[in-house]
DNA sequence: AGCAATGATGTTATATCATATCAATCCCAA
DNA sequence: TTGGGATTGATATGATATAACATCATTGCT
């Protein structure tokens, strides 16, 4: 995997194409892109960084999108659902999805210096973790996985990247 | 690993053990188990399930050990810090540590049907994700690794247990 | 077009999870 | 025995999330 979320890229093409990916997700699948939603992805994928709820609908309301909590977590929810975000649950927060399309397993790679965010992917089953669910005769539904750290901007000591 | 948290077990001497091995590390580290920790603990090991911090509290309260949020969060708090206790991030909840002793990274095993929590250890370097952050350059300090899903009883239709 | 069913949004209120702050107390070591 | 650090008690508040219900929009049917 390349993490373009740490390095330097052309963000504006970054956006466009994910949003334009994610339109086209929404169009075969029926579901509906509306206005809230869709602004409420543009905002996530804006930077490459975990925003709380209600960081989300500071910007929403900022923008006569609504101005209260459940217009965001209901946007938020039709995002997670249709895969074009993600909940990051070490830090209750939500992250535009880089490769909406294929169901996936994400995996996340958070720095806490710049709070930026990398999805990765992951093979539950392959995992240790997938072994000993076969040992214990457990069925993996759903799988979460985080891991903390520095990126390599913050390790230089830069934190704003 | 075993998955004894999915298994019939003696429970009462799985929990004596526990909580022997508890003492034996807060005495060799200089740490105070105080009596509102140790009913802390007896309580998150009492079942091997995820407790929220609240339903802590109202255990504790019961027992006339505190009745203020701060109580549960800082015996949470120590807790976790020592090594005895890990949060579970996917429900914001606390289970006892059945293996305290060694700092490890814990994965978890979660029943959506029991609430039941089974613990695993993670080598998250050995991971896809840890390939992952090599190859970007990403330091980890932490990882969060959950899987929810079925335990071998729920799949029966015994939520129960 | 008229209409019903479903989905989306607006709004109020409240539930749930977590921490800041400061005072009082305990415990150990010098 | 007293002083400093850790612990506990208590009040208040902050942060995250959902329940419930009214209204409006869209779609599909006739």
């Amino acid at each position: 995997m390349s993490a373009i979320e740490f390095r330097d890229h052309d963000h504006a093409a970054c956006m466009r194409s994910t949003m334009q990916a994610a339109e086209a997700q929404c169009a075969a699948r029926g579901l509906r892109l509306t206005p809230v939603r869709r602004r409420a992805l543009e905002i996530l994928l804006a930077e490459h960084r975990a925003l709380g709820a209600y960081d989300l609908l500071a910007h929403l309301s900022a923008e006569g999108l609504g101005a209260q909590p459940p217009v965001a977590y209901r946007a938020l929810d039709f995002l997670v659902k249709a895969g074009l975000a993600h909940k990051v649950e070490a830090l209750n927060a939500y992250v535009g999805c880089v490769q909406p399309g294929a169901d996936h397993a994400p995996a996340f790679l958070i720095c806490r210096g710049c709070r930026s965010v990398a999805e990765a992917e992951t093979l539950p089953s392959q995992s240790r973790l997938g072994d000993a669910a076969r040992a214990a005769g457990f069925r993996i539904e759903r799988s979460v996985v985080e891991a903390e750290g520095l990126c390599p901007a913050c390790q230089k000591g830069d934190p704003d990247k």
